[in-house]
DNA sequence: AGCCAGGGTCTGC
DNA sequence: GCAGACCATGGC
């Protein structure tokens, strides 16, 4: 990987196993919507960007070196050697078939209440829905960017309304486990900051604690927002994966990296 | 129109 | 412990 400073912004070169298309678009992101140019435009961190993929590299938009290495290094997760672990991957036929399929889907390193706020809203629902409830739950609760975008509100904030104030955002019954969630975060009877670190099993059973997270809500959060790949998230496509070719569970070759490899297999049964 | 969606809770056996 | 009803909403 190089990274050059363009007027515009920032390019990086050779990068390998890298899809922006299919990295922002596989359903573990809510946040990304693809204009007319080609180019994706989110906001993650409080950030807004402008980002898109040619033949020449990545090209991030009115993005700074500091800004870069604060914050989209890592969201992309640049520095994990996605070939090696492909390579490893492809011991498995069917992995292999996906990721033939399907090269340069990568893990995105969200902020862990977006995720948990994101994948609660997620349940029993479709991505396009899911996006659109969380697009209005930005605008009416996010802060305001310059950018004419919002930020994804806090905790903190969320903690504070009622089922009534988030009516306007249509999610539904998910409404009141947003708030729960909310709550248990702002006054720390859960603690995002330490699952990205504790027994993977800790972690588990501290955000099942809240109302309407359960296995599948909060495997999402940690393999999408705290940086935990050997997290699992079995949704109704990666079962039926797993009934059809896995019936006594994944192989030995994506072992410690389990959430990466179910990224493949989700995408490849869900596109027939 | 009806089925389904990146599920979880609650109830009843 | 486990199956089944139910949950709001809207995309297709």
């Amino acid at each position: 990987m190089k990274i050059f400073e363009i007027p515009d912004g920032l390019l990086i070169k050779e990068l390998n196993c890298f899809d922006l298309d299919l990295t922002l678009d596989c359903g573990q992101a809510f946040r990304w919507r693809k204009n007319d140019a080609g180019c994706w435009h989110g906001v993650a961190f409080g950030k807004a960007l402008d980002i898109c993929q040619t033949g020449e590299g990545l090209m991030l938009f009115h993005v700074s070196a500091d800004e870069f290495e604060d914050i989209w290094r890592s969201y992309f997760d640049l520095d994990r050697d996605y070939s090696g672990l492909c390579d490893t991957f492809c011991a498995d036929s069917n992995l292999k078939s996906a990721i033939g399929l399907f090269p340069g889907i990568r893990v995105l390193r969200q902020e862990p209440w977006e995720t948990l706020c994101s994948f609660i809203i997620s349940q029993n629902n479709n991505i396009p829905r899911i996006k659109g409830i969380v697009e209005r739950l930005c605008a009416d609760f996010g802060e305001p960017l310059i950018s004419d975008d919002f930020t994804f509100p806090c905790a903190e904030k969320i903690a504070k309304l009622s089922i009534e104030d988030l009516a306007p955002v249509r999610a539904g019954f998910r409404s009141k486990y947003i708030i729960d969630a909310a709550q248990k975060v702002a006054n720390g009877k859960v603690s995002l900051s330490g699952l990205n670190s504790k027994p993977i099993n800790e972690a588990r059973n501290e955000l099942i604690r809240i109302k309407g997270v359960g296995a599948k809500v909060a495997e999402c959060t940690l393999l999408y927002g705290c940086g935990r790949s050997e997290a699992f998230p079995v949704d109704v496509w990666v079962k039926r994966v797993m009934s059809e070719l896995y019936p006594d569970g994944l192989p030995d070759c994506a072992e410690g990296f389990q959430g990466i490899a179910q990224q493949y297999l989700f995408h490849w049964r869900r596109q027939q």
